[in-house]
RNA sequence: UGCCCGAUGGUGUAAUGGUAGCACAGCAGAUUCUGACUCUGCUUGUUAAGGUUCGAGUCCUUAUCGGGCAGCCA
């Protein structure tokens, strides 16, 4: 193999891999097809939040532009003013710039506000991004690509293909127009209106556009094929009519085109070279390579290429049922720590990198596959392990009583270091935890059992066991309360076995983490599982079904006084428990709210 | 049952006519002041049947199974 000789990638470094577009891209650099250079986009429609799918597409289509030195657009596929809306915009802005942050942000292709596509020779269009070298210092005044801003040029498109003869303005119903489509099995007629005169679709499509008719009169379609055993080269619709202000693009249009005749001239205008969708666009690319050539354009054409979408198990996807999710109150919000959005899995505590590298690592095929959500769970953890800061914490909390405490040489020692990071020879460092040691603690009540099952290596009767970072204690006794319940366990610690001690290193099986009574410091602490029971939950009939009804747990957990100021920014791993991080929303200063990201993988049976 | 696409261990993916590999999961062990991490080992696979070829996961044929397509949505 050629590999470079410093070439060694971090744990957390993403190869990308090989896959049947990238080599595709890579036969077309080869061939000379791509003057310009490599041009992918990235084009949600601005009706509603990323997910967790979209990063599988934000990730190939950034990925293919960073390998090859080219750019992406992030574009807002907006042209249909009815369910679109600036929210959306700004949340998938802000969304695509987090997972790409520090990984392609050189590659992101966006361009000055309000700028549009430019005239060029032979009667041609474009428009040309900001290189990504300028965008700090023009920051406010660059925004995404929108379709919807190229309305002008799709419509001189359109006048273009009218007069070439190759589409009409057709007065069929939509219950018409689906009546004459036929079905996949079944050849479509043609519409009546088919034979118009150019000069007669001129006249029209130019009276549609000035406002003459009302919504659904007229369309504009292309003259294919209504015979073609694809459906949708049957003179699919180009433009339909409606009366509504545009998100974007403002009040002057009432005739929008679609998704067909809009994309693909998009892609165009862009200089895209490569378009690449998910797999139910397959039957489309027919038609998207039909109006390109139809319209003999001066430049080289955007290729479509399709792959399979990401499905992860125990995730929805689907917009309907997360707005039910949200509607119905089932979980907080768009941004809920449960959500497959991108803004709830950040606000999880996820980081980008981990995401990235999960959703790059699936592949790319166009087969579809479910993926396990331990893939994911995989990439989530190992992250953060090297990342997090470790802390401890106590969720469930039951107090321990070290009964010889005062007769303890604590005063022999300066300093009780607590791993910050494991990778201390790296500057991962260490932490004083010394006041925190007192005479009353608490413990995880799961590290206490009066009746333990076999294998438990944590605190039982008779039984001895390390407190993190301190010395070895031994059971003593327990104090149970009127009901039965045990309140507190008594213990006496080897002297010998605190730090500097003769006997420090010395073995017990269990390692037990604590915080002082005293120095703790109470904490709002949401625990977060799946949130179906159920791998496919978009297979059940009703969502409520499969809920988990686990899916969050709020605890008052005692932590140690120094996660006190913790910042939403910041990744903690408590130590035997999982990775936590402030949540955004809910944390005020010196008073964080945690959200637990993930568990630390557990081999014990429970 | 019109057209299009797909099928490699439990899961995901690689092998571009020449040794079926990697990751995750699982199991066993080592290590451990986190039952984590790390390390070692193991289990398990080319949908089927024909054909081409010295040689087929790969090319061809047929079958089987799965997915997609009939919005004036994207």
């Amino acid at each position: 193999m050629n590999a470079e000789p410093n070439a060694t990638p971090s744990p957390a470094a993403t190869v990308a891999p090989s896959d049947f577009i990238r080599d595709i891209v890579a036969q077309d650099l080869a061939a000379g097809r791509c003057a310009e250079g490599v041009v992918t986009r990235f084009p949600p429609e601005p009706n509603g939040y990323l997910h967790i799918g979209h990063a599988k597409s934000i990730c190939l289509n950034f990925g293919i532009a960073l390998e090859n030195g080219g750019r992406c657009h992030l574009r807002m596929d907006d042209t249909n003013p009815a369910k679109e809306d600036i929210e959306y915009v700004e949340s998938i802005t802000a969304d695509v710039k987090w997972l790409i942050s520090g990984w392609a942000d050189s590659v992101l292709g966006l361009k000055p506000k309000g700028e549009k596509p430019a005239p060029a020779p032979g009667g041609d269009f474009r428009i040309r991004p900001v290189p990504a070298a300028d965008h700090a210092a023009r920051a406010p005044e660059l925004e995404p690509f929108f379709a919807s801003d190229y309305l002008e040029q799709l419509y001189l498109f359109a006048e273009r293909l009218i007069e070439k003869g190759k589409a009409y303005v057709c007065d069929l119903s939509p219950a018409e127009t689906d009546e004459y489509r036929g079905a996949p099995d079944r050849p479509g007629k043609n519409s009546p209106f088919r034979e118009r005169t150019i000069a007669e679709n001129l006249d029209l499509f130019r009276r549609m556009r000035a406002g003459e008719f009302p919504d659904g009169a007229r369309t504009l379609r292309a003259k294919i094929d209504m015979a073609s055993p694809n459906v949708w080269l049957r003179d699919p619709l180009l433009y339909r009519i409606r009366h509504l202000a545009h998100h974007h693009a403002g009040a002057g249009w009432c005739v929008y085109p679609l998704y067909d005749y809009a994309h693909c001239l998009s892609d165009y205008l862009e200089g895209v070279t490569h378009s690449v969708c998910t797999l139910e666009f397959e039957v489309h690319r027919p038609l998207y390579d039909w109006i390109l050539e139809s319209l003999e354009l001066p430049r080289a054409l955007p290729r479509q290429y399709e792959f399979a979408k990401l499905h992860l198990a125990y995730t929805l996807v689907s917009k309907r049922r997360l707005l039910q999710l949200v509607n119905e109150k089932i979980v907080a919000g768009w941004d809920d720590p449960r959500m497959p959005t991108l803004a709830g899995i950040r606000r999880r505590g996820i980081p980008a990198s981990a995401l990235r590298r999960f959703v790059i690592g699936v592949g790319v095929t166009k087969f579809d596959s479910l993926t396990e959500l331990a893939v994911y769970e995989n990439a989530v953890r190992d992250e953060l392990n090297a990342a997090a800061h470790r802390r401890m914490a106590v969720l469930r909390p039951l107090k321990l009583v070290i009964d010889n405490f005062d007769a303890l040489p604590l005063g022999s020692f300066q300093r009780m270091h607590a791993t910050d990071r494991p990778d201390a020879d790296k500057g991962g460092g260490s932490r004083d935890i010394k006041d925190s040691f007192e005479k009353e603690l608490w413990i995880e009540q799961d590290d206490f059992s009066e009746t333990p099952p076999p294998k438990y290596f944590r605190l039982k009767p008779g039984g001895e066991v390390r407190l993190k970072y301190a010395g070895i204690i031994k059971y003593n006794s327990v104090e149970k309360d009127a009901a039965g319940q045990v309140v507190a366990v008594h213990v006496d610690m080897d002297p010998d076995s605190l730090p500097g001690g003769s006997a420090k290193d010395r073995k017990v099986k269990g390692t037990i983490h604590w915080v002082g009574v005293k120095s703790c410091i109470d904490a709002e602490v949401r625990l977060y599982d799946r949130l179906f029971t159920h791998p496919e939950p978009a297979s059940a009939e009703n969502i409520r079904d499969v809920l988990n009804p686990r899916s969050l747990e709020v605890v008052t957990a005692k932590l140690e006084p120094s996660l006190a100021t913790a910042t939403p920014e910041e990744r903690f791993q408590f130590e035997r428990l999982g990775y936590f991080t402030p949540d955004a929303k809910d944390s005020a200063p010196g008073r964080p709210v945690f959200n637990r990201t993930i568990t630390l993988k557990d081999t014990w049976a429970k």
